[in-house]
DNA sequence: CACTCATGTACAC
DNA sequence: TGTACCTGAGTGG
């Protein structure tokens, strides 16, 4: 379930779990052990994301960076760890609880160097209070390369993945495949703002809901939809299906070796 | 049960 | 641009 607002949540949580006490810290399937060991016993004093990469701040300086990719997923829970069952790269558990961690793109130790260099590859993060749309705009304004693309670019925007992407651009009512550079800056305004808006509902619910109250299809007169992915959305991975606006075929287009999902009546130039 | 696909990224060529 | 990573859900036979 990994685009920034999981990852949010995920910082938020650990924090709430482990911040200020001594975190036990093991590999279960051990390809993580060297990294557990140094860490084990030490206070985690702060857990924070930064796009989709979670950092987790050890007292001596050490810092966890987990990234989920595309397989990755968590388990956290409150009470004692049970016996550790499958692949878990990573356990963390404290009297509090604990967190176990699966099929992880990235899970490794930094040092404050390896930090920096990560974090300034990244673009702004809608999430985040201190974010600067403008260091993303700078970059949207002069590339040549589609604004559906440029969004997925984690160097330009740090957080939204695929299916934001997707909803955000519909919203705007914006052709995924204009240029950055034939963006109007009130068309990015109005991207920027409204990741803030989605991301931020993410992460207090733990799901990806996009519809607008009057575009349901209770309140566009049409019978209610059965077959959902636990969150409610125009055009992720509805293909074929009618748009909820406009009722034409919602289409799938390849780029950049993802798939794109967007409405050619509702998303056209104009 | 075999097979495809996925909310992602890095690296090889 | 293609492939590896590496896990689980969904689909179809």
């Amino acid at each position: 379930m990994p685009e920034g607002h999981t990852v949010h949540r995920l910082a938020a949580a650990h924090a709430e779990m482990f911040r200020g006490r001594p975190v036990a810290v093991t590999s279960p399937q051990g390809r993580f052990a060297d990294g557990a060991r140094r860490l084990t016993g030490r206070v985690l004093e702060s857990a924070e994301a930064y796009g989709k990469h979670l950092l987790l701040r050890f007292d001596g300086e050490q810092v966890l960076h987990v990234h989920l990719g595309i397989y990755g997923k968590y388990t956290l829970a409150p009470g004692p760890a049970p016996t550790p069952t499958g692949a878990v790269r990573l356990r963390l558990a404290s009297d509090g609880g604990y967190a176990d961690l699966r099929g992880p793109n990235a899970c490794e130790l930094l040092e404050p160097g390896d930090v920096k260099t990560l974090l300034d590859r990244l673009g702004p993060d809608p999430l985040r209070p201190d974010a600067d749309s403008e260091l993303a705009w700078r970059r949207i304004s002069r590339s040549r390369t589609v604004i559906a693309q440029l969004l997925m670019d984690q160097a330009v925007v740090a957080g939204p993945g695929n299916i934001y992407r997707a909803e955000v651009l519909f919203r705007a009512g914006i052709d995924p495949r204009l240029s950055g550079k034939d963006l109007a800056a009130s068309q990015w305004a109005a991207l920027w703002a409204d990741l803030g808006v989605l991301m931020a509902e993410g992460v207090r619910t733990g799901r990806i809901d996009t519809v607008r109250p009057q575009h349901t299809p209770e309140a566009m007169g049409r019978p209610p939809r059965v077959d959902d992915h636990g969150g409610e959305v125009y055009v992720y991975r509805r293909t074929g299906q009618p748009c909820l606006i406009c009722e034409n075929p919602v289409l799938t287009t390849e780029l950049a070796g993802r798939n794109l999902f967007w409405c050619p009546v509702c998303q056209s130039p104009r």
